[in-house]
DNA sequence: AACACAGTTGACCAAGCAGTCAAGTTTGAT
DNA sequence: ATCAAACTTGACTGCTTGGTCAACTGTGTT
């Protein structure tokens, strides 16, 4: 294997990784790690199997490449929420930075609901570290808010978790959205982040 | 194979197909179908592998067979909103059964939440069709409640999106709940039901 | 031009997989 | 007790899959 941590990548290293990465995203989002094979993300990727083991140490490793990748940015909307802002204002500017993530990177966002669908097994430590101490961190700044009577009273841990649940249900049951609006519209995010607003408009207002 | 559709089962038949089934759902809902095995499945169902194929004609059909039950009694809860009862009643009611649902069936929302993330392949034309046509009938009714003014004016599609969203969310996400909120709680989805009924108050309220 | 090393791959393995089959055992109606 | 049908399975097949390897080609530095 190639990626050594010690020294620049060549050319043709930093294009081909970045073709094996864009194809396994492809095929590990819509197919999941055990459905997706080696030959599929070679094959999209325009390189021989050999080839792209020559880049990656094994299949595995290429899943841990892609969602480290991911997991580093997924925290990114949640961590900006300011303490020291107005509630409503930041609650909201964190909902359209969460649901511009989820529409901009549909396929990020669908190997993520993949692994944690089926149980979350190789992003448990993850799960129970660096997300849970954010969102304890931040589910008791939006208990102050609460307190302090900027926002309605609800429990923080469910307000966060509503957020998750309509951002990333864009994305991840895309599918779902397209086949029942087959011909009412193109695009399924149409009209999501209006209405996602407007409802946590209701749902926070104190 | 056993199942044809013109004879009364014998006992071992109920018994030893239910085993399969219930074995199928537990490994399907948790690896998907391409990353479950027979093995797997006849293990837990403690049958041989050409057991459980002497009962199915193959993988496939163990899983279609899940799927058709399921898709069958997925429907129920939005099939039975009233257009002449009360707006909010009937839209909160329909958001219970749907929460109750998804709760004391975890593994079959799983089982679909998997078809759906992987682009749902196999159920394209049940979307496609009954419930595409089921939730056409309902938007309207729902926009007729809306126009009346019992309930707050939104999208209805969207409305019906974010009730799939949340509801679901708790059981197709359960892992992550768990993990993040790993000593706070005992049950993932406590809370959620009245947590899910006091926001859709607020969002429906005219 | 030449040389070391980066990049590439056809041919191959071993393991895992869905599915078959012939030969066995169990069941239940008579 | 008998017997046909129901049920069960060890041993197998053929295919797919992740991964290896030795040999080959391309690249860029001197």
């Amino acid at each position: 294997m190639v990626r050594s941590d010690t020294k620049p990548l060549t050319r043709i290293q930093k294009q081909n990784i970045s073709a094996i990465l864009d194809a396994a995203l492809e095929v590990f989002s819509a197919h999941g790690f055990r459905g997706s094979t080696l030959d599929q993300i070679a094959n999209k990727a325009g390189l021989s199997k050999p080839n792209v083991l020559y880049y990656f140490n094994g299949k595995e490793a290429i899943h841990v490449a892609l969602l480290s990748d991911l997991l580093d940015t997924w925290l990114d909307p949640l961590r900006a929420l300011n303490p020291n802002g107005n509630a409503q204002d930041e609650l909201l500017a964190y909902i359209r930075r969460k649901l511009e993530l989820s529409c901009n990177f549909p396929r990020e966002s669908r190997l993520f609901a993949n692994e944690i669908v089926q149980g979350a097994p190789r992003i448990e430590n993850f799960l129970k570290g660096e997300l849970r101490i954010l969102v304890d961190e931040k589910a008791a700044v939006i208990a102050q808010w609460m307190d302090a009577g900027q926002i309605a009273k609800l429990d923080p841990y469910h307000l966060i978790f509503s957020i998750w649940a309509l951002t990333q249900h864009y994305s991840d049951f895309e599918a779902q959205i397209r086949f029942v609006r087959a011909d009412n519209i193109t695009d399924p995010h149409d009209g999501a982040q209006s209405f996602v607003e407007a409802i946590f408009n209701k749902i926070l207002a104190p």
